[in-house]
DNA sequence: CTTAATATTAATACCAGGTACTAAATGTAA
DNA sequence: TTACATTTAGTACCTGGTATTAATATTAAG
């Protein structure tokens, strides 16, 4: 046998680690990187089934396309329905199955909880820092499919210190509710 | 002047719809829809300012890869550093500002309560609904940038039903505490 | 009806970032 | 030296475009 294949295994795992943390470098930039041809990269690509730029693209672009707008950066998580702000404030969720346990189909608590949260930030109109949560409680499972209607109540306020309730309903029923204290953080 | 220009007009107008709901449409799928040429979609989507199709797949991709890793589709938010199934585990969560409010950089509760939330979930290791949660507090801001370590630990088992207490430090501060009730679903 | 402007379609050359395949060059160990 | 692995090179072809020029409707107005 010959061939030390020790560079080739090295470069290899390397590039696979490389892509993975950045899909969007092209064949050149990666040859550039490792200071072999082209060819090399594409061979390299080849053997270990790492697809091209533009499938990577899109399977980053596709696998968040969905889940994205409903958590993460948003203000709200939801659509705001209705708001006077420092009083109360109405949003509604849809819920889909990307929130959801494949199997089950039941949401995960956090989604529930960000609409919580970022409903209950948008009636106080502030940067603000979660301080103290209490009483939380999830009273029923969500199916994905179902649309929430959370509804958030500002019920006191000591300095910049609020204390939000927020209640979200599924149809006539209660799914979650919970008190927020919030600090808000305006100079 | 000649030229109805009417039908023109709704067609970009639809058009420019349908890409912001669909943006992973070529120019010969919305030529097939509107019933005009590939030339006629070139020209609307010039007019319109409207990318081409990779380009548009491109910032889908941009604009939500750093984010999504951190929440929503994944099943632990964060990195699992160490597991022991039906007992306890430890996971690192690595802030940045996409989870954060612009302005002050302080992370957005949703994501320190999801990493908690996941954790719990995982040393349970089974698909669950979160039924209760009792006593959570946020004790400190955290600010975007810093590392959160969560440990979890089942302290209570009845039946299907577990009582896993999340603590999240970030270095030897104490920024979360919470107490989760979860009902497995295995069937 | 004719004219002028708008709107649409066609045709062609070119580009990035590839795939797929064939062939040649360069190790490298035994 | 030989046998095999590895790396490069070269070529034809693909998708989904851009950019440009030109031809062909379509339509309102005079």
């Amino acid at each position: 046998m010959a061939g030390k294949g020790k560079e080739k295994k090295e470069r290899q795992k390397s590039l696979m680690d490389k892509i993975v943390k950045d899909p969007f470098l092209t064949d050149e930039e990666l040859s550039e990187h490792f200071e072999v041809s082209i060819q090399t990269i594409r061979l390299d690509r080849l053997e270990l089934g790492i697809p091209e730029l533009r499938e990577r693209i899109k399977s980053v672009a596709e696998g968040t396309y969905a889940k994205v707008r409903s958590i993460s950066g948003k203000e709200i998580v939801g659509e705001l329905l209705d708001i006077d702000l420092g009083k109360k404030g109405m949003s509604m969720l849809e819920t889909d199955n990307s929130m959801a346990f494949e199997k089950t189909n039941i949401v995960r608590g956090q989604f529930i909880y960000a609409q919580a949260e970022s409903l209950a930030i948008a009636v106080i109109d502030a940067d603000v820092a979660l301080i103290g949560v209490a009483n939380i409680k999830y009273k029923q499972p969500v199916r994905s499919g179902q649309k929430l209607v959370a509804h958030a109540e500002i019920i006191k306020r000591r300095g910049n210190k609020f204390f939000v309730w927020v209640r979200i309903k599924l149809k006539m029923q209660e799914v979650f509710r919970g008190k927020f204290i919030l600090v808000a953080l305006d100079e």
